[in-house]
DNA sequence: AATGAATGAGCCTTCATTCAT
DNA sequence: GATGAATGAAGGCTCATTCAT
């Protein structure tokens, strides 16, 4: 297709630029989650994505902006998953969405310390973090109401952020062996099932 | 009274003294909680407390040496606090229990944040962190078993660490409006009753 | 010339950042030797060069790599010139060399006081002067050996370690008045010649 | 004696205020030795010679004060010995004198280092320095005029400041081994012969 | 558009000196 | 006079960001 000729003398660049972003953007969460925030250097984002510290410039054009950046997409990942989840919740025993919720967050662990890096952090914008706990909440509200109908969306919402809570629990706990993150985690998923028991019954109820 | 006399003599030096350090140390929960550690300046500290550089150096000889006694009164207040509730617990009703969990969880929301800055976040010694939580979950864990005599110590440790993180939210998770945050605490508060009568039965069945 | 362009390219970074080290190296040998290593400042040798303290840095990444540089620049110095001296030395009256061993430490009087600031001086790395005394040292004992091939190994060095200090004197000692200084240095002149006598008279003997 | 009595009742006061100089001045020298003038604090000399702070300051107003005191009193020292030295050079062999100077000068061994720091570093005032060698440099001319009673002023001025620069180097070279400085040191102690021997000769010639 | 040398504000910390008690 | 807490200027060093090439 000539159209593709075409563009294809701009494609090459496009195709790099976006390599070149996903590459900073990948070494931007790795030097972020070991580090934190703060302790990050520009500098070593760069080295690591095999950027010069001016073309991370040019894609990021602060140390903030890539933080929102690398923020955002986590967040559309887990929309994603999320709203995926929430179209098979309907038709879902409770306990297999329980753990369901355990396993797809078990699924975030490789991002364990990074949330923690750059949402709990403190310093950076305020509107960052927010905005990131705006969405997974809303999508795990999503999922509350597609398996309870019953659930008032106020509840929902409630019930979301708690869950959220103890969810993140799984891979922001400290445990010092691995044998207490086993136990620990499977108590977990015992809470979960206990809550999302509880609050079913609640919604019933208030019916 | 030439008791008093001579008391007086040095004691202005030490009330002094005492005040200053009361004043850094507020000024410093107050920084670190807004900033997170890293961000934290200790010329802002300083500041804020009135104390001039130096002086807070004579108190405090580093900026983690302050982090650390910070920590270590808020450790000590948090053990102080569960054990004097673990020997209560005993003849306590479950749902009290909860409750005097809860609240006392929310008794510390001043330092809202503050746990975040100091212990979730990256940055200073990783040793102080583990300590404090380590501290935490065995006050945690010695209510528990004061109250669930049935309670093996493995289980009550797991317990407690899953129970401490779930306590965290009170004063942990964002909620933009007032009336949010009471639906909340409201939530945990439930969510804490039905995971204590849970642990509880599983404490029985497992005897 | 293509070859001249394709050069030029980068040349002129490479230029600017040799007259910069350079520059930075002279500055520091100034103020190190006005002030000594302890009262130097980085922010002093930075506005000397007219560099920012921030490119400074670049080049010595510490105040210590700045002295080690500076002093490792000088014992190559010395040791060259001591090395080209040893190949003549042989074939050379005595005090011929004692001449030509004064004359050069006399060219060395631009360094005048650096020797002390970066040497004698405490502060600063003991290794780094020790490497260098070992240098010049051990530099003075080929020119020694060379000759006066009856002079055994162990008697050179201490003759060496001694010369050496004889011969510091020639820009360390302080005098008010130049015509003072003259004749101090050709009483050194004087001393020189009557020590490799000394020294030579010994060797024979001990054949 | 009432007269004593009379001053008693002030003695005691200057008494201490002379223990409490002279513990300060040994701190000084002790901690200007080990450190340095500029490492050297006001804070540790005041602490080693269990002195308050203000105490130190009302004796010697200024870091640089005391070690003007310092100097000066070692300076006295150094003259008072020289000056004793001088009135038995008259009657001595050339040998024996060179022995002498030899042995005073490594009598002042626990000064080493003192010397470097408080003389040969830079910073502090030119002035003190300058004060101190003069002295030595007059000192050592009476005791070679007094020996060597047909040298020139001039001549034993020159010849002072040589000889006191190649003695101390008795001090002053480092050396790794002890067995390495003791030959350094016979070394040296042969050097001062051959010197004033060659010096006594030029004297004579020059009649 | 890419590069990376250059910039300089700002951080943590030290220490000579002062002065209220 | 004695004391030592208080002061704050200044030092070494880092790093986000810019801009000439």
């Amino acid at each position: 297709m000539p159209v593709k000729r075409a563009a294809g003398a701009h494609e090459p660049k496009r195709q790099r630029g976006h390599l070149r972003v996903a590459a900073i953007m990948e070494a931007g969460i790795a030097v972020f989650t070991e580090k934190g925030y703060d302790a990050a250097t520009m500098t070593e984002i760069a080295a690591r994505s095999e950027t010069a510290i001016g073309s991370l410039y040019r894609f990021f054009p602060s140390k903030e902006a890539l933080a929102d950046a690398l923020l955002l997409r986590y967040a559309e990942h887990v929309t994603g998953q999320l709203d995926a989840l929430a179209q098979r919740a309907s038709s879902m025993a409770q306990d297999k969405l329980a753990d369901e919720l355990v396993d797809f967050m078990l699924s975030l662990e490789s991002q364990r310390g990074f949330t923690v890096a750059l949402l709990d952090a403190r310093g950076g914008s305020e509107v960052r973090r927010t905005r990131f706990r705006q969405a997974a909440r809303e999508g795990l509200g999503r999922v509350l109401r597609a398996a309870m109908p019953a659930l008032p969306k106020a509840k929902s919402e409630t019930v979301a952020a708690v869950l959220l809570h103890v969810l993140k629990g799984l891979n922001a706990i400290d445990v010092d062996k691995a044998a207490a993150r086993r136990l620990l985690q499977a108590e977990i998923r015992l809470l979960v099932r206990v809550y999302l028991g509880s609050a079913q019954q609640s919604a019933q109820a208030s019916r």
